[in-house]
DNA sequence: GACTTTTAAATGTCTGACAAATGAAAACTG
DNA sequence: CAGTTTTCATTTGTCAGACATTTAAAAGTC
């Protein structure tokens, strides 16, 4: 299943992913140097800002580091939760905005993952895993929060959450997933009910987390969803509302609608 | 917590940073066209080539494309499922390999992630993902299978299975967490007796999503999980044992060279 | 009007050069 | 000789300019 480009491909982009794959078989372990980019221009037959555009391609993503000097050069990079995490939740966010995802299929998508950490959040939590649960739901019930900032307490909440898995990868996995979400979070406009209703739900998430108990985490992430589920489709009736009511005016927003493919 | 870089970025790197904020945050939308190479240069007040590596970061994550010819130029990309999916086994799979991850540790959130789609999958599947487990199983039982060709079908299996929640965002996330533990799962030998007992298990899954029993499938995740995880444990322990016997051998690996093209 | 040719704009690539960083070796000093 | 300073080669970062190639629109031709 090899791909035959109709158009081939720059070279940048074929020298990258000889180097690529040289990276992700394992030909090249961490900390290897590669050569110089002279070197790898001559062996490539090409110019050097040819090979340098393909190492940038690589450096983007978190595959080479370069450093300067006598004996600098690039240097397979060893991927660190912290970039794998950057990249997957640029990748995910950009998904979901970028491809016309109906809110419920995203929604649906996330809860499922995140229930899938219940009964290992429910067997291995600690006390600071429930301490940031706790902090994040007093923020918010702070008055004067912004909708913005709900949003990321709330993302922070359920983070914290999924932390108390004790599973680094889980952890990495589930951040691409609610991280994602929050630009479509944002679009919602929380009232004081509505954000009371999903305070009740972290609260709920807590106290069972506290208790050891994942089927009632399962069961508040549950209600959170339909809860979460039903806002946006309130937001999103309205929003259509509004539009259909001045239909006149020529909008050309290129805002990214939240609305069913299918 | 503001980028405070010690060691200030390269300049492609910044103006790639800049303008990848621009595409996340919305500003810059899908199919918008960026300003000419020569424009951004004059823009930024730095060279072409520092631009065009600016624009090669960005195209190396898929988040713009270019075109060649009058009124080419650099575009916004629309982020495909295919090429969001590739972008997330790459950092996945250099993740595990990278981080000496622990198997159990990967191992326990891939078959969680995958339990989450259990109740979806029983509601949803269609004949057309059980066709696939079906021959995937089949080939499974093939006697010449490599082991290596065992473990892509196992893959391919799951991916089926997955598929069944009809849920693309699900199945992308699933497909970052099972294909990235394929260069684990490779390194365990298969025997006969193994094999079986791993085929007895997607039977159990596959009938189990017949029949839209979420439990049943989730019983027969568990299992493989089990099994699997016994199987690394197995492997491990072993491959300890042989090294520990020859711990005198100096085994020179030859070390991986770059080899020339053309 | 349909077809062909021209042309302008843009990316892809190459050459050559210089600046800056960096560590190692050489030179120097006490 | 030990320790410090200087020099220096290597390598990446950046720039300028040029040419090749691709592409679609514009102009020209029948």
């Amino acid at each position: 299943m090899k791909t035959a480009p109709d158009t081939p491909a720059d070279l940048s982009a074929q020298i990258a992913s000889e180097l690529r794959d040289l990276i992700v078989s394992g030909a090249l372990i961490v900390d290897a140097r590669l050569p110089s980019e002279a070197e790898l221009a001559e062996q490539f037959d090409v110019s050097r800002p040819t090979i340098r555009e393909a190492l940038k391609r690589l450096a983007a993503q978190s595959l080479i580091r370069t450093e300067r000097g006598a004996f600098g050069g690039a240097f397979v990079n060893r991927m660190s939760y912290g970039e794998a995490r950057a990249q997957l939740v640029t990748t995910s966010t950009l998904l979901l905005t970028m491809n016309e995802v109906d809110f419920d299929t995203a929604c649906e998508a996330r809860f499922a993952l995140e229930r899938a950490c219940a009964p290992m959040v429910a067997a291995r939590r600690q006390d600071s895993h429930l301490g940031v649960m706790r902090s994040e739901i007093a923020r918010q019930r702070s008055p004067g929060l912004s909708d913005e900032a709900f949003c990321a307490s709330d993302v922070a909440f359920h983070l914290a959450l999924t932390d108390g898995a004790e599973n680094p990868i889980l952890s990495y996995h589930l951040a691409g997933a609610i991280e994602a979400m929050q630009p479509l979070m944002n679009m919602i406009t929380y009232s004081a009910r509505s954000r009371s209703r999903i305070i009740d739900c972290h609260e709920a998430i807590l106290s069972a987390a506290e208790a050891r108990d994942g089927d009632g985490i399962d069961a508040g992430l549950d209600r959170l969803q339909n809860y979460t589920s039903d806002l946006a489709h309130l937001v999103m009736t309205e929003r259509a509302a509004r539009k259909a009511a001045r239909a006149a005016s020529p909008d050309s927003s290129p805002l990214n609608q939240m609305e069913k493919p299918k």
